[in-house]
DNA sequence: GCTAACCTTTACGTCAACGGCAAGGTTGTG
DNA sequence: CACAACCTTGCCGTTGACGTAAAGGTTAGC
């Protein structure tokens, strides 16, 4: 069932896919991947006879990466490149990880890949943190809200407003 | 001793500031300030007899708030627009809170800060869990990384890859 | 009351992050 | 082999988020 042709030896072949399905498995649209590319920050794995540029799993991972680097994290384009270096030093690793047998060098390359995942995962954490003290802002703002609601329920009279508004403007008083 | 001027019923009177101190403070400029105004982000406590605008606690704390969304959570302008409610609507609670002696409709107003507080921290802390989800995925990378180079530490040979490549080798097979 | 250092509005310029053509080439299905 | 549905590069357009002058007016220190 899991192996179609066991007398293949070749290894699954994981399918190229083309632009379009990846943009839309994504909810990207072509054009901003082309322009992704056009930023270095990705590249992919192959191109067709025609030209047509193929995508494999690993590239929609990264692409994946990407859009939440975009979206969920908040990161421009250039600091989304510096954080995942550029596509060049990735084809140059790749290449190399595949053209070399000695294990010495691999783990290097595979040591410099940890690196990376450590600085991203430092950035993203931080990243956090400090979204982390804008919500404790916001719930201070809260409970400073609810106590000041609690005082006008036990009918304190003018509630000591700290800082007092000089230029009154909004003459409008609606009264009800 | 701690009331300079006792004979005056008049509350402290917080100083109110020009642009260019706000800014310098929040690491804004003068421009950006302005143009936050003029997407109706916020407006000033008041102005000057020349139209300069001045600007009290509050509204630095705004601002504050509005570049802790800008940078740490990363939302557009419109978005914050959105989340912080235009400034009409802030300058109306506002008078109306000064002008009511009602305990019941200040409540109202209150309950409506407090309403719009919590879909802020909700909006937060949903960023923030996936935000979170992205430090998994990266962690995961992590340990398979810091697995897949114990495996060449050990001596194995060319671990089996069922999808997860090190840095992304494009399938090169049994080719070589 | 002069002057430097700030401020005002208005308006055009810029850079990032794409959108959307145009003019052609490729794929794969009937 | 025809043809629709993709794809290619190239290039101009647009929107958001400001930068940057221009042409004045205001404030504060001396």
């Amino acid at each position: 069932m899991s192996q179609p042709d066991p007398s293949t030896a070749t290894v699954v072949e994981p399918r190229l896919r083309r632009i379009h399905e990846v943009a839309a498995e994504l909810g990207l649209t072509t054009r901003t991947i082309r322009y992704y590319e056009e930023l270095g920050l990705l590249e992919p794995a192959g191109r067709s006879g025609g030209d047509y540029r193929q995508y494999d799993a690993d590239d929609v991972e990264r692409l994946r990466f990407i859009k939440g680097l975009r979206d969920d994290a908040g990161f421009s384009l250039a600091e989304i490149g510096r954080l995942l270096e550029d596509e060049a030093a990735r084809e140059r690793n790749r290449a190399r990880y595949r053209t070399t047998s000695d294990a010495t060098e691999r783990r290097a390359i595979v040591d410099d890949a940890l690196a990376r995942v450590e600085r991203q995962i430092e950035t993203l954490r931080d990243k956090m943190s400090r979204l982390a003290a804008m919500i404790d802002e916001a719930e201070d703002r809260r409970t400073h809200l609810l106590i000041h609601n609690a005082g006008l329920e036990a009918g304190v009279p003018p509630a000591p407003h700290k800082h007092g508004r000089p230029v009154g403007t909004a003459v409008a008083g609606t009264d009800r």
